[in-house]
DNA sequence: AATGTATATGAACATATGCTCATATACATT
DNA sequence: AATGTATATGAGCATATGTTCATATACATT
């Protein structure tokens, strides 16, 4: 039997999926980005939305700030949130799509 | 300013989401499921090939397994793998061309 | 039957994760 | 200046996760 080949994946690309999918693989930040999807928002919004803390909430924007998922502009003391990842966005909706679809 | 309408996403949709994306969030499973995605595999090629200890392949392989992402087909004393979730694969192939194409 | 081979599995452990609680920060209002 | 409001942040804690080590399982070979 011929041994095929393959494609490897580069260190840096097999990191750089896993940040992304670590990214989305907790509830409360797919229902963040979701709703960010649809309208920019701003922290309090979330946190009543999502009947959490304003500290859960608060520290999930932060760790998707951190890996430039979301981006945020402020107006007096309130934030306002939208999402800056486009890409990101696409495959959550397609993640989306395909479990409803079921 | 006008309250615009939203979606609501089901609790059951968020959670099979975030098992998605969680299963693809670990940098073994990728490599793991790239490999499938290019042939089938078994555990001792995978073990090999990702330069790791047959025990922590198997666990993750068991871990894909549960989630019905792979399955196998036994050979003697040989387990080969295959995907089988056409659409998580997919998802992985898009985020890593993403990637790659920055 | 005894030994070998490929894989699965359970326990244990170190690290990562997501939350809460308390507090800091920065701007607004009085 | 003092107080209020919206958000950020650090410490602590409970749980989840990924690995290793030891061992079980199931089939193959002798």
């Amino acid at each position: 039997m011929e041994k095929q080949e393959h494609t490897f994946l580069s260190p840096n690309t097999v990191e750089e999926s896993a940040r992304i999918f670590k990214a989305l693989a907790d509830p409360t930040r797919i229902k963040i980005l979701y709703l960010l999807s649809q309208e920019e928002c701003s922290v309090g919004h979330i946190t009543e939305v999502l009947n959490m803390t304003q500290s859960a909430v608060s520290h999930q924007l932060g760790l998707l700030r951190n890996l430039r998922l979301v981006k945020y502009r402020r107006d007096g003391n309130t934030f306002y949130y939208t999402y800056d990842d486009e890409h990101v966005i696409t495959i959550l909706n397609q993640v989306i799509s395909h479990i409803e679809c079921k």
